[in-house]
DNA sequence: TGTCGACCATGACAGTTGTCATCGGATCGG
DNA sequence: CCGATCCGATGACAACTGTCATGGTCGACA
């Protein structure tokens, strides 16, 4: 019996993933959460097989959760599930030590099969997600240019996220620029755009 | 017996919802579709009771999808589910002829109720949502400015925007600095945040 | 018929943004 | 120690953006 944690803020897609992994006779699903800070607690309560971690989630996002999972309960494996499959991502949530990293789009029947290669102790990626977690690489960009574009995501003025990241508007612009030009982006909202889709942000 | 049709372009939540109405013993998922575009054929093949319909599909949307459903097959019930509670969804979807609209933050042992309703005939709306589409109202966007603005939500710079439009720098200046003033951003981007949010484009 | 609003366009203006050169400090590896 | 890199900052410049005034066309409506 594969003991299983659920965690996904979406209840309706949590619970319809409940039903059909509970369809399988080997699984027993024991707990379901709804935030990244909820997962460590039921870890730990319930000492699950296998976590499914969706990444988009309030509090703490699933990459997050499971390296903190890997940290308190060796034991557990983790399967991220999410719904884009943005190479950075997935290489953050290898690093973070998950086991499996699955997208939303693979066919519902091939997940079970995931679950079980996870908790035999081996890894899942969508192969043709690793083609591009490689072809793309790493993010370029330094920690103060992601921190400073990340500020930026909501099209706020130089001054404003000068004010947020507790800089100078010129040296914003400065990193902004510099962003600009890694990303290979016309423009800052471009930029942002890159960045997101790759996961570098 | 409640014939069914789900639509969803994420094969996993597809699936997933499948099994979880499967479980109801008077429910029968009859078809399952992955975009907008399939499902009159969907609908006009297996002739299911309810349509459940994601909004965010590939090829013709949820919304535009129910509008279609109504006109070639008006016996179908449409609910439709999706992840954004957006008021203008709502609205639109009520006046596509939709019966229903829940959305996936809604706890799963809800849908079924909501599946029979609408099935019943009732119509069957998230009251929080209700009160949302109400305060904030209909789109103050006329319909340039929403083509426009919709141009714009990739960070385009003017002349790009205009090319896609067909129109004069200057006047997609004019009708941005309007849609700006409208939404009461203080920037462009700003604009194309509240206008999606509010589910104006 | 006159009025109104949406639409397209132009020109002008101030403010913002993106780029570049340049400086100083900190840190790290060879 | 030296070079490389990141960090923060400033100033200057060109380009872009947001706003406003103005003017014209068109269709709806009283």
């Amino acid at each position: 019996m594969i003991r299983l944690l659920l965690a996904d803020d979406q209840a309706l897609v949590r619970g319809a993933l409940s039903a059909l992994l509970g369809l399988e006779p080997d699984f027993e699903v024991v707990a379901e959460v709804a935030s990244g800070t909820d997962v460590v607690p039921a870890v730990l309560e319930h000492r699950p097989d296998v976590a499914l971690l969706d990444v988009e989630m309030p509090g703490l996002d699933g990459i997050s959760a499971a390296a903190e999972v890997r940290r308190v309960a060796p034991a557990t494996r983790v399967l991220i599930v999410t719904t884009f499959g943005r190479p950075g991502f997935l290489r953050r949530a290898m690093q973070s030590g998950a086991d499996g990293f699955v997208v939303k789009d693979t066919p519902a029947a091939q997940l079970a099969d995931a679950v079980r290669r996870v908790h035999q102790g081996l890894r899942v990626v969508d192969p043709a997600l690793a083609m591009d977690s490689l072809t793309i690489g790493d993010s370029p960009l330094t920690e103060r240019e992601t921190d400073v574009l990340r500020a930026a995501t909501d099209g706020a003025a130089v001054a404003v996220i000068a004010g947020r990241v507790h800089l100078s508007p010129g040296t914003v612009r400065n990193h902004l620029s510099s962003a600009i030009g890694k990303t290979g982006a016309a423009n800052r909202s471009e930029a942002v755009r890159i960045a997101t889709s790759h996961g570098w942000l």
